[in-house]
RNA sequence: GCCCCCAUCGUCUAGUGGCCUAGGAUACCGGCCUUUCAAGCCGGAGACAUGGAUUCAAAUUCCGUUGGGGGCACCA
């Protein structure tokens, strides 16, 4: 493992480093007394992705375990595909998940706006000073142009890379064009090794000639993403980045443009992307990518949380649920993987049971009730309260995920002669049938009340009676499950007896007795 | 094609040269429990990609190979 090795060598040097000069410690990260700023900075042109969430989630816990400031900045530069849905929904999910944010476009900050949309005047500022620095140029070559020149090399066999046609213009001549004709401004990619500090793969190190001349300013005017990604980590003072694995090749580009700009490149932390089962970049066809999906499946925030941040990620022993608290104190950037994430949909679904587990009855009872009404059961929704949280308890042990306990209720709808053929079929072929109908309604109407006690001694009576007889206990409470509900499966006993009394479980017995007659 | 990143059970991971006949979790299979479905408990199967090198000793260090991923846009 290669990168362990980097990572824990650079991250021991740059503590030391920065601690010598401080003469004091700090185990992981160590701005010299400027305190950590760490942005996330999603893209409105689609809802939270999975592996957005993740990104954040990370930059979240650094922050708030080490202390600083977490920056929310909106890239919504892409003016046809970015909306004001998406940017709500990017929102409401991160807010959801528990992550929150000390400046962003909807608070405010020391350093706003935090749109990219809203910032171009500063970009257009320091591409006009790269430009005057003789660092950019301007390209005069049209889109029909580029993609001509690209095709001929391509059908060569030669890999196309901008070819610097427009860096020859003299300086005179491209002002004089530049009034007349369209243009674009590249960066002017210097010679020479760039170095991207990487705190999870050390020093990651790229010739600049592997590098073309990119664009830093539209033809129509906006910056394009390098640099006002740039621009803004820079006036932000952000001074680490986490961000996907996707742009380390970025990170390249980045590192010259801070360069450029006579500015210290803030420390980077490129982490492996979420990949689906087949291990390409997690999308759609693998399964739902939005963090709003997981919520309106029920899922719990915290569950998600916690099952993401176990991807490229452990504590270092075998625990493994974590609330959100606990991963903030927990989590340290050193115990990081490098290595890739395959999203299984399994393990969340564990970890979700997990969390459900340690609800009360009341607040799971509360969390469920959305579901019911979302999925528009009005027979779900007239049970009263102290009913309906009784009912959610006789369920939580069934389900991985709150919109599973919507279908897991409707069996507390039925109504009393209602019975499945299967569970028909079941009744018909047990011997004694009457018998056993006439030992559960006398059970029943001997222990009246809707007590768990009650419904307990009903219970405990007739595994005695079967005992009695020389029978099993499920000759009996097979037929009680089938008589009350009409159907095979279902929640314990117990809660059935409780949920409608004695009295009422005994009307439904004789319900269905009567009307499909069973004898 | 070029550049960069990554490589332990199907999946997530533990592992920093001897504690490793590789540990845990999930998923899977079997058993127990049991009125059903679950849950729970117990057990099983399951991995160091590969070839060299260093070393008394390598999953762990080094080099090559292979495989996977990402990037090479007037997208972000």
């Amino acid at each position: 493992m290669t990168h362990t090795r980097r990572r824990r060598e650079f991250l021991s040097n740059f503590s030391r480093e920065r601690n010598a000069r401080r003469g004091e410690a700090n185990p992981v990260l160590d701005f010299s007394g400027e305190s950590l700023r760490v942005r996330f900075a999603p893209s409105p042109t689609g809802k939270l992705h999975l592996g957005s969430a993740r990104t954040a989630l990370l930059n979240w816990l650094v922050v708030r375990r080490e202390g600083g400031k977490f920056v929310l900045r909106l890239e919504d530069t892409d003016v046809v595909r970015s909306s004001p849905e998406f940017e709500q929904d990017i929102i409401d999910s991160l807010k959801w998940m528990g992550i929150d944010w000390d400046e962003g476009p909807d608070i405010g900050g020391p350093f706003a706006p935090y749109r990219q949309s809203e910032r171009m005047d500063l970009y257009r500022e320091q591409v006009s000073r790269l430009l005057e620095e003789g660092k950019a140029y301007r390209c005069f070559c049209s889109p029909d142009e580029l993609e001509e020149r690209k095709r001929k090399v391509v059908a060569q066999g030669k890999p196309w890379r901008y070819d610097r046609k427009c860096l020859e213009i003299p300086q005179e001549e491209s002002e004089r064009l530049a009034a007349s004709k369209p243009f674009a401004i590249r960066f002017r990619v210097p010679e020479g090794k760039v170095v991207v500090k990487d705190l999870l793969r050390g020093e990651v190190v790229v010739d600049s000639s592997e590098i073309a001349d990119f664009i830093i300013l539209r033809s129509d005017g906006r910056a394009g993403f390098n640099m006002a990604v740039v621009v803004d980590d820079i006036t932000m003072k952000v001074n680490l980045v986490i961000r996907g694995d996707d742009h380390l090749t970025n990170a390249v580009r980045h590192a010259m443009l801070f360069e450029a700009l006579d500015s210290a490149p803030p420390l980077f932390l490129h982490h492996s992307l979420l990949l689906g089962k087949d291990g390409a970049k997690l999308s759609k066809r693998h399964a739902a990518t939005a963090v709003s999906d997981y919520r309106e499946r029920g899922y719990l925030s915290s569950a998600l949380a916690n099952y993401l941040s176990l991807l490229s990620w452990s504590p270092g022993d075998d625990r493994e649920i974590f609330t959100m608290e606990e991963l903030v104190s927990e989590f340290n950037l050193k115990r990081l993987s490098a290595s890739r994430a395959i999203f299984d949909i399994d393990k969340l679904n564990w970890i979700n049971r997990q969390h459900m587990k340690k609800l009360s009855n009341d607040s799971l009872a509360g969390l469920v009730r959305p579901f019911i009404e979302k999925a528009g059961e009005k027979e779900l929704q007239k049970i009263p309260p102290e009913k309906f949280e009784l009912a959610v308890e006789s369920v939580r042990e069934k389900i991985e995920t709150l919109s599973e306990a919507v279908e897991q209720l409707l069996i507390y709808t039925k109504k009393p002669d209602e019975i499945t053929d299967k569970a028909l079929e079941e009744l018909r072929k047990t011997s004694d049938l009457d018998e056993v109908f006439d030992i559960c309604l006398e059970a029943l109407r001997e222990n009246p009340g809707s007590s768990r006690d009650v419904a307990e001694r009903i219970v405990k009576g007739l595994r005695e009676e079967a005992k009695a007889r020389g029978w099993g206990a499920k000759k009996i409470l097979w037929v009680l499950r089938l008589g009350i509900t009409g159907h095979v499966i279902g929640p314990d006993l117990i809660y059935l007896i409780m949920f409608w009394g004695s009295e009422g479980c005994a009307e439904r017995m004789e319900a269905k007795r009567r009307i499909h007659e069973l004898h």
